[in-house]
DNA sequence: CCCGTGATTTAT
DNA sequence: TAAATCACGGGG
């Protein structure tokens, strides 16, 4: 019997680092579409200004942000792409991990389909706008509860973390240069990755 | 390297 | 009201 992930209260670098190796699970038009996650980010509320949630910012955008730990944050950015975070921490805090990539285990081939373009297995879930697409994970997502939900939550397939080893870091991508920054935000070893696992964003 | 895309945020 | 920004992806 496998379990679903629920240990999504502590801050969101412990939540980081334990969902590397776990299985998000989307079930859609009565298929199951899944994968292992390989890589996320994480942002770390008011302090962070990368941040949504930063110096307490609230919209109608970000405001599931602010429900408590185990709630899914969906927003859409670029004018094209949908991404997903898990909420951690406590209602008001504001903090969330971001899944950047997924290693495809099941539904392969309509995350194909979903994805018209993407030729190789790589190119399915190796990038946070890429995994919603295969997924078919939208704002209609937006703030469900990851620990009941029957259309999207997340499996336990290790009760410990991934032995440190097996887990490299680095600053988030995408962020603006430092200079802009004040403070060291923007260089903070903030995302964790699979080392080696070809599914890591590129 | 560049650029589309459009919601959101920030400047005027 | 207008302009800039953006936790991106795809194509050279």
């Amino acid at each position: 019997m496998i379990e679903r992930f629920t240990s999504m209260d502590s801050d969101p670098v412990t939540v980081a680092r334990r969902l590397l190796g776990q299985r998000l699970v989307r079930v859609h038009n009565g298929k199951r579409l899944a994968g292992t996650i390989v890589e996320v980010e994480a942002y770390l509320g008011a302090q962070d200004r990368a941040a949504h949630t930063y110096a307490g910012h609230r919209s109608p955008r970000n405001e599931s942000m602010y429900l408590s730990g185990g709630h899914a944050y969906v927003y859409f950015t670029y004018g094209a792409h949908f991404c997903l975070n898990v909420v951690c921490g406590s209602e008001h805090d504001g903090v969330a991990v971001l899944i950047r990539a997924l290693e495809p285990t099941q539904g392969i081939e309509q995350m194909f389909r979903n994805r018209p373009g993407a030729k190789r297995l790589k190119d399915l879930c190796s990038g946070p706008g890429k995994l919603t697409q295969a997924l078919a994970i939208d704002r209609s997502l937006d703030g469900v509860n990851l620990r009941n939900s029957r259309a999207l939550f997340i499996e336990q397939l290790r009760h410990r973390a991934m032995s440190r080893s097996l887990i490299a870091q680095s600053k988030r991508i995408g962020l603006n240069p430092d200079e802009t920054w004040p403070g060291d935000w923007a260089q903070r070893p903030l995302r964790f990755f699979v080392e080696g696992n070809p599914h890591v964003s590129h």
